[in-house]
DNA sequence: GTTGAAAATATTAATAT
DNA sequence: ATATTAATATTTTCAAC
């Protein structure tokens, strides 16, 4: 991981459509040396994957919330993880240190869909409440920066 | 956006590296019409961009949180919005409604990364405390659903 | 929407630094 | 080890249907 590798992970984040020739002029390097240090970074788990960012509201999740899960018992383990993969509106789920066991984010069609949402998170064992954070609006949403600092 | 298109956008979302001729077995086209397809899905800003996944502690930025972050006055404008751009380790900032203005999302390689950070959130101008929700372990981070519901 | 052909690109191999 | 160049294999892309 030297700083080529860096810059070549942020013009993959920027756009990974581009050709390794392309990509390779931004490192000064060839198209096959620039594909051998992509296979690398692949290889060791540093890029996990190529994927598409899709618009939320164009699929119909144009509403956002982060919940605050509370729990009467210790909710970092494998069956709430399960529970929470099994809701398709969960797009993230965290265990943290602060006012509650859990941090999920959601999206949903409706604030009406939002509602049906807490009511499925209640429904999870160990659940006692929720406190909701309603997004009115996002400034931006990135990927992780690669530079060091 | 039928339900062909749905499913390429799940299929995209899972691999963006298959060829167009893989993706169409899924749907059961051809390489020429889902080609088509997917150019117009990206002409439309449903899919945003290709990007790659990158594991964040890979690049040294293993420690997250959430910040919330309250303020003596209205904090949705392009100023804040500019200010927090500024801050690389901010990966999403959120106006909110609720216990605070704002909700931010941080990277950092370390908690005193993060107490760095903080100091900087509190620079902002208008900003007069921050809450801290610091992320011990994370289930699971995904895309968006794109099926409806 | 399909098929098929041309152009671009990815991928592998041989070789050099 | 990692780069370059050059070959071959795939894939994208764009016609014509």
């Amino acid at each position: 991981m030297d700083e080529v590798d860096r810059t070549l992970l942020a013009e993959l984040q920027r756009d990974a459509t581009q050709a390794y020739a392309a990509l390779g002029q931004a490192v000064g390097l060839s198209a096959g040396a620039t594909h051998e240090r992509v296979r690398k970074l692949r290889e060791q788990g540093v890029i996990r994957r190529t994927t598409v960012d899709v618009d939320p509201a164009a699929v119909g999740r144009g509403v956002m919330a982060f919940v605050l899960v509370e729990a009467n018992a210790w909710m970092g383990d494998s069956p709430t993880k399960t529970a929470l993969e099994e809701l398709p509106e969960v797009v993230e789920a965290h265990v943290i240190a602060g006012p509650a066991s859990l941090l999920v984010k959601v999206r949903t069609s409706t604030t009406e869909e939002l509602q049906a949402s807490l009511r499925r998170l209640f429904a999870i064992e160990g659940v006692t409440g929720t406190q909701t954070i309603v997004v009115l609006e996002s400034f931006f949403e990135r990927p992780v920066d690669v530079r060091p600092g």
